[in-house]
DNA sequence: TAGCGATGTATCGGGCCGATACATCGGGGT
DNA sequence: ACCCCGATGTATCGGCCCGATACATCGCTA
């Protein structure tokens, strides 16, 4: 999971550790609160070894006020990097209806086709409708055997899997009426025509501030 | 986490690791979806090996239909194994701020006294807080430079977050003034003078139907 | 000039998961 | 009578990931 997302992000611009693990905050937010750099800088090196990723000469984060070099090591994606993310992203299976796997596929959305996305979308739905039936048959069946506690944790994992299943049916039928997640200040796509392209594509990347 | 989690459940029934896996499910439900058979087996030589559990000579899980002995082993708690639970449930630190950690926790507060169950709860909420707070500046901050999907990953997150401290905040006011977690079906206890005695136990263990 | 907080890379031990293997029991089909 | 199958049950292995820890440098402030 971790590697996919590093090769995600690598697609964007090249980065070094400490930088990645930011930008991962930042795009995986909840479902991938921080990632550990103890997990973080092996994987690094697999990736590297693997020949995803190499070494960047040029250092491009040499910005504003930094200047001299230092013992950071900057990465980028190389050609077969790319196209493992792409084969990540197409075979995405059942890995992908867990929290972890779901969160950082989602944050990759653009850059993966429709039927992927629905495939993804819709498994994770059902993943979570069976926990939600898992949930509602304990609280029926061995509800007056739980204390309080138990019984007020239940509820609000039953109430979270009810709210996520509306969240994902409403994507659903956003993604297959081809429109991009409706943003309150609304940036609508004019529901692409072909279909198969990514609805909103960030911009490339621009120079840090 | 799950060596408190095994502890606590033995604390009110032997039982084999089959049976344990699925009360685990039934105790945790969202927070801890399954235990794998992986984990649960070292674990419990590891309890074994420490002394906080035991084989159980007799099997009382002999019920109705089962009637020849297999391979099964059936473990109970210590008293060394008592003591220890109640030692980990009293220390909760902040690895109960976490999600697997907190549950837990919450799962067996019916074993705490007040006093801690308000520290985890405030941690629990401080820590939702932050990453609240993560999010909205992430939102705000690098908003127009996320893509469609990943602004309503995030955007998800943060409601999620809201409502869970919400959540804590009842939670902490209730316990607050010495009540338990309000059940609809209203089993809301007298105010415990005392203050200090789990506001619900349990009925101890009865056999299964 | 000394200290401090942010930046940055790296390792180690340990917890947990998923896949897999293997064995037995009870029930249903033929 | 036979056999297969699904549920029950125990166990191991490789691998991902986390938390703690160590170490070094940069740029700012006292």
């Amino acid at each position: 999971m971790l590697e996919l997302a590093i090769l995600g992000l690598l697609q964007e611009t090249p980065m070094h550790g400490y930088e990645l693990r930011k930008e991962l905050v930042t795009k995986l937010g909840t479902f991938r609160a921080a990632i550990s750099y103890g997990t973080l800088y092996p994987t690094l090196k697999r990736l590297q070894t693997a020949g995803w990723i190499t070494e960047s000469e040029s250092d491009p984060s040499m910005i504003p006020p930094m200047t001299s070099k230092r013992g950071r090591v900057v990465y980028k994606i190389t050609a077969e990097g790319k196209e493992r993310f792409a084969d990540m992203l197409a075979q995405a299976g059942p890995e992908t209806y867990d929290d972890a796997g779901f969160g950082v596929h989602f944050a990759f959305f653009s850059r993966t086709d429709r039927a992927t996305r629905l495939r993804i979308l819709e498994g994770r739905r059902r993943r979570i409708e069976e926990r939600r039936e898992g949930l509602r048959e304990v609280l029926s069946r061995a509800g007056e055997r739980l204390d309080a506690y138990t019984l007020e944790l239940q509820r609000h994992g039953l109430d979270a899997c009810e709210r996520e299943v509306r969240w994902l049916e409403e994507l659903i039928t956003n993604e297959r009426s081809g429109r991009a997640p409706a943003t309150p200040g609304s940036l609508d796509l004019p529901a692409d025509p072909a279909g198969d392209a990514p609805p909103v594509s960030p911009r490339p990347h621009e120079d840090r501030p």
